[in-house]
DNA sequence: AAATCTGATACCATCGTTGGTATGTCTTGA
DNA sequence: TCAAGACATACCAACGATGGTATCAGATTT
């Protein structure tokens, strides 16, 4: 084998991976943003007062909720603390079989 | 009221928020890489294989592990799908009183 | 009808993460 | 001692999210 092996054996089946994860992390933002929507709604705010609590402009709040794109975890976590919410990043095992 | 009003008011109160929302991510980002180099060293992978298998470089691994950067979504969803693994992202609210 | 508020979209500048590469150090093994 | 592997760090280019602003459509109110 020419170069480390790793990166050719593992090539192949690493594509599918970005593809699927691209997928996963897109509907998690959408999931988010509709969570994000609801929670703003239910304490009847508007866009632009909760772009004033998490500092972020209002077309920013838009673009999230509506998934068009993937928050990252400072502002997530911003978004939480507006929200006297908790933030949980978690990698949780499938099986161990 | 000059402006909004909401922008004025919410300012202050706001500064604190980025700043700590700022901190809570870099102890996040520190957590989950302390997480991954676990799982990944129970495997017996090296950082080669597991950028390998994830379509990441080594040194963005190992800035990763290290906490020094914060990982975006997708990334993290990579991380998961190579360590055969769920992504759990929750926005929890605290107390309801 | 006019004014106002809300949410959505577009454009551009900026910032942070990541990719790619090279390099350095340390450890292990031949 | 030398070679190879593993991890860390540095530098730069590319990409995506965000900030800021302006604008537009729809709904509400006067």
């Amino acid at each position: 084998m020419a170069t480390t092996s790793w990166d050719d054996v593992k090539a192949a089946r690493m594509g599918d991976s970005v593809v699927e994860a691209a997928y996963a992390a897109a509907q998690l933002a959408f999931e988010l943003g509709e969570q994000v929507r609801a929670m703003r709604e239910e304490r009847g705010w508007s866009q632009r007062e909760l772009s004033a609590l998490t500092g972020m402009s209002q077309p920013a709040i838009a673009r999230f909720e509506a998934g068009g794109t993937t928050p990252t975890l400072p502002i997530l976590e911003r978004i939480a603390i507006a929200f006297d919410a908790t933030l949980s990043v978690q990698l949780k095992s499938k099986a161990v079989a």
